[in-house]
RNA sequence: GCGCCCGUAGCUCAGCUGGAUAGAGCAACGGACUUCUAAUCCGUAGGUCCCGUGUUCGAAUCACGGCGGGCGUGCCA
């Protein structure tokens, strides 16, 4: 497989360095960088390395640049270069060039020319995670669409990729939900909506151990049973567990989203004892306070901030499980690296088992990739147990509505059903762009308009691209066959297939800082030279080679824009 | 107290592994549809990149110190 323009000036940049007098005198390991010019009048792609170079080699920077463009052979890849500013070499690419690589990304029509990894890892990747018994509120979205794709990436890119539920399915919240379901559930309501009514109880007994201290005893004290293996407790929780998990189904189904599996904490209940032991054995755990703990004095950070493994009433916490978890993973899964989409908050947590992983000399690569906020319109968090946090579906109930608004506005003769259906792909594809399209750091205050605006820099923008790709063949009455000879007249043209040509370069970038913005913002650039290219270039209306070749733009808009959106999680519809 | 994250146009946000005049969208104003889908395109206007100091040929980007906001910090997850 041949390589991107960016690796392949890079290598005769690096020829050319070789070439020259102070060859010898080069840093060591020393790599140039070869990046995507930031605007069109310094040509295509640009380099700093004469900049870089200056210091160490004693030299004026733009003498340095003018023995680099001396020595470089642009072969049939690109012009001479030339040397700008203090000391910029900028390459602009040739037309054969472009037109040679818009034919090989044609020809490759599953990656369009992104090329694989050549060290496959296996990468277990835990996302989503949502309690059981509670529906998933606005704040499960983040790791859900940002997990899945992330998952959906590495996998496109090669890597064995594994997708585990870790689901709250054995936490204190089973006290309140087993007292509740003893004493106030309503049988009715539990037939018709058994998601509702596993909420409406939990939050009704929530709110009376908020004045009820017996209550709070007697919650406590049900956990206890359901954890010494109480017959009767243990049968609700399974049902609660079942009962939630087809709730979640439904929203995955609708996201689009699913799992490998489906490993939630009770799976590894046995395993907590025995862990816990093991590490008293090896000394990384010691008694303290009743309690056992990890310590890291060694740590900066983290010297007074020991992580309890065992409680002094003997339970255990979530940073056993999530260590047992972690050994699963490795052991039977046998995981090369595992990555975390969890939120923010969490930062101390995972610091701390990654750190006792250590200890216990495992070395995975274990990645939290964590995410900002959602907050209310105080600026607080969102919480979950504040009553009234705004649920998943109902966003995207919302987000579906309104597009369907604008979908029969537009297409009033459609089918309702389509219209329909339609509208699903582009209510679903706005919240989840409006989610990837930003840094996942960025905290946001919650509001509707902000995550359902269907204008600007949004699913539905870059959907419209795809669907005019899809009307030019639609018109035309025929597929897309093969491109012989690739000519261009128009700017649009040459910048469009520049655009398509760095698809290759921009999807391997998302996974080396997990950012999915990254390939969200390259395919509204995509879009927006799509759409440019459209004013510019009628395809029908001419012929011969130029239309061959603005058809073959099409095409492979067409398909840049269904797989990148694709990874992302997004649909694409062929109207709209 | 300590730790982590954020601070860029009126609003919502990109850009942050140092590079050339800091970019989009929304909102505002002005243009382009007998045309392959105008959910589009073109143009105008809009900036102490929170502040300060430092490193550097070069800082929104890196370091240090502040300020503002959020979150976390021994028995919830």
């Amino acid at each position: 497989m041949s390589k991107t323009f960016s690796a392949r000036l890079q290598e005769a940049l690096l020829q050319a360095l070789s070439a020259t007098d102070f060859a010898a005198d080069l840093p060591e390991g020393f790599a140039p960088k070869v990046d995507q010019a930031q605007n069109r009048q310094f040509g295509d792609y640009q380099t700093n390395a004469a900049m870089m170079l200056a210091k160490p080699l004693k030299k004026n920077p733009r003498e340095v640049a003018a023995q680099i463009i001396e020595k470089f052979e642009p072969a049939d890849l690109c012009d001479e270069p030339t040397m700008a500013g203090p000391g910029f070499i900028n390459f602009t690419l040739k037309e054969d060039a472009l037109a040679g690589e818009l034919l090989r990304i044609l020809a490759d029509e599953s990656h369009h020319g992104v090329a694989t990894v050549e060290d496959p890892k296996t990468v277990v990747l835990d996302f989503s995670a949502p309690n059981v018994a509670k529906p998933m509120h606005v704040g499960h979205i983040r790791s859900t669409i940002i997990g899945d794709s992330l998952g959906r990436i590495a996998r496109f890119l090669g890597h064995r990729t594994i997708t585990d539920n870790h689901i709250g399915d054995w936490g204190t919240q089973f006290g309140m939900i087993l007292w509740g379901w003893k004493n106030l559930l309503d049988e009715d309501a539990l037939a018709e909506k058994p998601v509702e009514e596993l909420l409406r109880i939990y939050r009704e007994v929530n709110a009376r151990t908020k004045e009820d201290e017996a209550l709070r005893e007697t919650c406590k004290s049900e956990l206890v049973a359901l954890q010494a293996g109480d017959e009767e407790n243990l049968k609700i929780w399974e049902t609660c567990v079942d009962v939630s998990k087809q709730g979640l189904q439904g929203i995955y189904d609708r996201l689009d989203v699913s799992f490998d599996h489906w490993l939630g904490e009770s799976f590894y209940n046995d395993r907590l004892a025995p862990l816990v032991d093991d590490l008293l054995d090896q000394k990384i755990a010691e008694e303290s306070d009743g309690a056992i703990c990890v310590f890291f004095p060694e740590t900066k950070g983290l010297e007074d901030k020991p992580a309890i493994i065992r409680k002094a009433d003997g339970g255990f916490l979530y940073a056993t499980t999530d260590l047992a978890t972690i050994d699963y993973r490795l052991n039977e899964w046998k995981a090369d690296a595992v990555w975390y989409v969890v939120g923010a908050p969490q930062q101390l947590h995972f610091d701390q088992i990654f750190k006792i992983s250590e200890k216990r000399g495992q070395s995975a690569d274990l990645e939290f990739i964590p995410f900002g906020s959602i907050l209310g319109k105080d600026r607080k968090m969102l919480r979950t147990r504040s009553g009234d946090t705004v649920q998943l579906a109902d966003v995207l109930d919302e987000a579906v509505e309104r597009a369907a608004k604008v979908v029969i506005e537009k297409n009033p003769d459609l089918e309702p059903s389509e219209q329909q259906a339609v509208a699903e792909v582009i209510g679903i594809g706005a919240v989840k762009y409006a989610e990837l399209s930003q840094y996942r750091l960025t905290d946001y205050i919650f509001d509707w308009d902000n995550m359902l605006a269907l204008k600007g820099n949004t699913a539905p923008y870059l959907l419209n691209a795809y669907v005019r790709t899809r009307a030019i063949f639609r018109k035309l009455g025929e597929d897309y066959t093969v491109l012989e000879t690739a000519v261009f007249e128009e700017q649009a043209e040459k910048d469009l297939a520049l655009k398509l040509a760095q698809f290759a370069e921009t999807v391997p970038q998302v996974l080396v800082d997990f950012k999915p913005n990254t390939l969200a913002n390259y395919l509204y650039e995509l879009a927006m030279a799509y759409h440019r290219f459209w004013e510019a270039c009628p395809v029908l209306r001419v012929e011969g080679d130029l239309r061959a070749t603005r058809l073959a733009l099409c095409e492979q808009t067409g398909r840049t824009l269904r797989t990148g959106l694709g990874l992302l999680g997004i649909r694409t519809t062929e109207f709209m």
